[in-house]
DNA sequence: GATCCTCGAGTTCG
DNA sequence: CTCGAGGATC
C-alpha cells in the first residue's frame, strides 16, 4: 500500500517539477492551472497523510516560483504573500469564523471584494514619486527586475501622483499589482498576429508573462499591456489603517486600481454578491479567475498573521475553472440546412465549467487553419460568456510528431457528391439540394419552432420518417397516413394521434411563418413578416420580380435575388404546389390592431420574464403598434428586463436607454390583469 | 465609402 | 449569445 503510495509521489512530483520549469521559465506551460492545482493537492494530500514520503525537493516545500536565467534579482522588500482558496459560501464563513476567534469577542469585520485578476504579479518602487524598480513576484522574496519592460506600460505612472492635486507622493512607496492584456487588447493582438500571417497567442496571461519578461522591452512597448494596482508591500511617509483607504489612497495617486472593487460591512452582503460576479465575470474586458476578500481593517489582519503562506486576514475565492486541456481525438463533419460545413472537435472527456465536454465546435476550417489545429493535438477548451465551448488553439509544445493536419473532405460524407468552395467565401458547402442530410435539417427547421411549429415532430421522428421513407421532402408531411406510423416502435395510439393534430393545426399558422419555414437563404422570421405583408400571399410573392422585392425597405439587392432565385426553381415550386394541395393557409390575415399606444418605440427583451414568454412580450408589442429588436442601440425606446439578464442590460445603462419590467409594459398598454 | 444597425445561422449540455 | 454580412444612412 504504501509502496504504492510512494511511487505515486515520486511521479506527481516529477511532473510537478516539468510544469513548473514550462510554467516559469518558458511561460508555456502544457496543463491549465487546474489541473496542476490537481495534481499539487493530490501531492499535498499523500504528503500528509505519509509525513515520511516528503522529500526536501518536494514541490509543495517551496513557494511559487517564476525566476528564469536572463534577469537580474531584485529583492523584495517584504515577501509577496500569496493567498488560501475558498470555493463555496461554507469555506468563506468557516475562514470567518475562524478569524473571528482569534480576535476578542465581539469583533465586527468589514471586508473589500476585489476582482481577482489572472494576470502577472509585479512589485513596483517609487522614491520621492519616481518609479525606480519594477520585479515579477519570483519565489515571493526574490523576484526578477524588469523595470525597463515595466516602464513601457502606459497605465503605469512613471511619476506620482499623476494629478497635480492629488496628495503629495510619499518618500517611498511600494505597490504590487497584476500586469494583464485586456481581452480586446489580446485580441487585437491576435488579430495582428493572423494579418502577419504568424500563429497566434494561444492564453492572455502566458502572453501577457512573456511579455513583461521580454529581453527586449522595444518589443514590450508594442504590446499594450494593462496593470491594476491593489496594494502597499511598504510605505515611508504616509499611513494607511484600512484595505479601502488603501485602494483609494492609490487611485488618487493615479493608479488603475481593480475595477468594481467595493466595500461591503458584512461577509454576508459579499456573499451575496458573488452570483453576480459569476454572471459577470465574461462581460469585462479582462481575465479573473475569482474575487479577492480582504478583512478592511488592516491592523486587524496583521493581528491575524499568516498560516504557512498564506496571510489569514485575505482569502480568494475561485470561480470553477472554465480552461481545460485535453485531447483532440476526432473531427466529425456536419452539414447545415444550407449546405454549410462545420467541423466537430471530439474530445477526450474534460470537465470544464462544470460540464463534461466531449464535442466543441470548430467554427470553419478557415480557423481550423489559422490556428493550426491538428489532429491528435492536446487542445485547450474554454467555456466562457455563451457557455458554449470551443477550442482555443492547440498546445504546440506537446506535439510527438503523430498529428495529422486536418482538412475539409473532398466529398460530402452523405451524398458523395465533391465538396466546393464558393468563391469569396470561408465556408466549404455541399452543392446537392437532394443531399440526404441537408434535406434532414431542411425538413427540421420546417417543423421546428418559428417556421410551422409542428410539435411532437422532433429531429428524431423527423429522421425516422425519411429513413422508412414516408417522407422525402417538407410537403409529404401534409400526406402522411396514421397506420404505418402505428407498425413503428415506440408508436401508440396515443402519440400518432398527436402528431396528427399538430400537423392539422399546421395547416393554419399565418403566411410569415409559411415563408419562414420555407428555409430562403438570408430570410428568418423578420423579413418573411416583411414579405407577408407586402405580398399579402404567396402567388403574389411567388410572381414578384427582383426589383419589386428589393424595392422593400429593409431588403437590399442580394437578398431579393435570393428569394427571388427560391421561387424560380422548379424543386422548390413542387414542394409549394404540394404545400398547397394540401391546403395550407397561403394568405396574410389582416392584422387585428390592439392598440396604438407603442406607435414609433423600439423595445429589445433580455432575461426571463416573470410571467410571459418571450414570444407572448413579443406579440404585445407588436400587437400594440412596437417594435422589437435584438440589440440594444441609441434608438431603443425601453429594454425590458426579466429574472438574470444578459448584457443587453449593461449596454442599455451605458447607452443610457430606459429599463422597464414587465408590470411597466404592461401598464404602457393598459392591461388589467 | 464609412459607419451604424439589424437579421440570420449556428452553437453544447442536461 | 456572438459573429458575419447585408442594408440603411450619412
Amino acid at each position: 500500500m504504501t509502496v504504492d503510495f510512494a511511487s505515486r509521489a515520486a511521479e506527481l512530483r516529477e511532473q510537478l517539477q516539468y510544469h513548473i520549469y514550462r510554467y516559469n521559465v518558458l511561460s508555456d506551460p502544457v496543463i491549465t492551472d487546474a489541473e496542476y492545482d490537481l495534481l499539487y493537492r493530490e501531492l499535498l494530500q499523500i504528503e500528509q497523510e505519509h509525513p515520511e514520503l516528503l522529500t526536501p525537493d518536494s514541490p509543495t516545500q517551496r513557494a511559487g516560483n517564476d525566476l528564469s536565467e536572463d534577469f537580474p534579482k531584485l529583492r523584495h522588500p517584504a515577501p509577496i504573500l500569496s493567498l488560501s482558496n475558498a470555493f463555496s459560501a461554507e469555506d468563506l464563513t468557516a475562514w470567518e469564523e475562524r478569524n473571528l476567534k482569534l480576535l476578542p469577542a465581539g469583533t465586527k469585520l468589514d471586508y473589500t471584494l476585489e476582482p481577482k485578476l489572472d494576470g502577472l504579479t509585479i512589485v513596483i518602487t517609487y522614491e520621492n514619486g519616481i518609479l525606480t524598480r519594477a520585479a515579477t513576484r519570483g519565489n515571493g522574496e526574490l523576484g526578477d527586475d524588469v523595470t525597463a519592460n515595466v516602464k513601457t506600460i502606459r497605465t503605469v505612472p512613471l511619476r506620482i501622483p499623476v494629478h497635480k492635486d492629488g496628495p503629495p507622493a510619499p518618500e517611498r512607496l511600494v505597490v504590487r499589482g497584476e500586469v494583464m492584456f485586456l481581452k480586446e487588447h489580446f485580441e487585437a493582438l491576435n488579430r495582428r498576429q493572423a494579418e502577419a500571417g504568424l500563429p497566434l497567442y494561444v492564453n492572455a496571461r502566458n502572453t501577457a508573462s512573456g511579455t513583461v519578461k521580454q529581453k527586449d522591452s522595444r518589443i514590450t512597448a508594442t504590446r499594450p499591456l494593462t496593470a491594476y494596482l491593489y496594494s502597499i508591500v511598504e510605505s515611508v511617509g504616509v499611513t494607511i489603517n484600512k484595505q479601502w483607504d488603501m485602494l483609494e489612497y492609490l487611485r488618487d495617486m493615479g493608479f488603475h486600481i481593480p475595477p468594481e472593487s467595493h466595500l461591503y460591512p458584512a461577509l454576508s452582503d459579499i456573499i451575496q454578491q458573488i452570483p453576480t460576479w459569476e454572471s459577470r465575470r465574461n462581460q469585462l474586458n479582462l481575465e479573473i479567475d475569482g474575487v479577492v476578500i480582504k478583512t478592511n481593517d488592516l491592523l486587524i489582519a496583521s493581528e491575524l498573521g499568516v498560516s504557512g503562506k498564506d496571510p489569514r486576514g485575505a482569502i480568494a475565492y475561485k470561480f470553477p475553472a472554465q480552461e481545460a486541456s485535453t485531447k483532440l481525438i476526432g473531427v466529425t463533419v456536419n452539414i447545415g440546412r444550407t449546405g454549410k460545413i462545420t467541423p466537430t472537435a471530439q474530445l477526450d472527456p474534460v470537465f470544464v465549467g462544470g460540464v463534461t465536454v466531449v464535442n466543441a465546435s470548430l467554427h470553419n476550417y478557415d480557423l481550423v487553419e489559422k490556428l493550426d489545429i491538428r489532429l491528435g493535438d492536446t487542445v485547450i477548451i474554454k467555456r466562457s460568456g455563451d457557455v458554449i465551448p470551443y477550442v482555443v488553439g492547440p498546445i504546440v509544445g506537446v506535439r510527438d510528431g503523430s498529428e495529422t493536419p486536418i482538412r475539409p473532405p473532398e466529398t460530402c460524407p452523405f451524398c458523395q457528391t465533391p465538396i466546393i468552395q464558393p468563391e469569396g467565401m470561408v465556408d466549404y458547402i455541399c452543392p446537392n439540394l437532394a443531399c440526404p442530410e441537408r434535406v434532414f435539417r431542411k425538413v427540421e427547421f420546417f417543423v421546428s419552432r418559428g417556421a410551422m411549429d409542428i410539435e411532437g415532430m422532433g429531429p428524431q421522428t423527423v429522421k425516422t420518417l425519411i429513413d422508412k421513407g414516408f417522407i422525402a421532402d417538407e410537403g409529404d408531411i401534409f400526406y402522411l397516413n396514421p397506420e404505418p406510423l402505428l407498425e413503428l416502435d415506440k408508436y401508440g395510439q396515443k402519440k400518432v394521434d398527436n402528431l396528427f393534430a399538430s400537423i392539422e393545426a399546421a395547416k393554419h399558422r399565418p403566411l410569415s411563418q409559411l415563408i419562414t419555414a420555407l428555409g430562403v437563404d438570408g430570410v428568418g422570421g423578420t423579413i418573411a413578416e416583411l414579405l407577408a405583408r407586402h405580398y399579402i400571399s404567396i402567388d403574389n410573392l411567388m410572381s414578384a420580380s427582383v426589383e419589386s422585392i428589393d424595392a422593400i425597405e429593409g431588403i437590399g439587392p442580394i437578398l431579393a435575388q435570393s428569394i427571388y432565385d427560391w421561387f424560380q426553381n422548379p424543386h422548390n415550386r413542387k414542394v409549394l404546389e404540394k404545400l398547397r394541395a394540401a391546403g395550407l393557409n397561403m394568405r396574410a390575415e389582416e392584422k387585428v390592431a390592439a392598440g396604438d399606444g407603442l406607435t414609433g418605440l423600439t423595445f429589445v427583451i433580455t432575461g426571463t420574464l416573470p410571467t410571459l414568454s418571450r414570444d407572448q412580450a413579443t406579440e404585445i408589442i407588436e400587437s400594440h403598434g412596437g417594435k422589437v429588436s435584438s440589440g440594444v442601440s441609441k434608438k431603443t425606446s425601453y429594454v425590458l428586463m426579466g429574472e438574470s439578464p444578459g448584457s443587453k442590460a449593461d449596454k442599455a445603462r451605458e447607452l443610457g436607454v430606459s429599463i422597464i419590467s414587465e408590470e411597466d409594459l404592461r401598464k404602457m398598454v393598459g392591461d388589467q390583469t
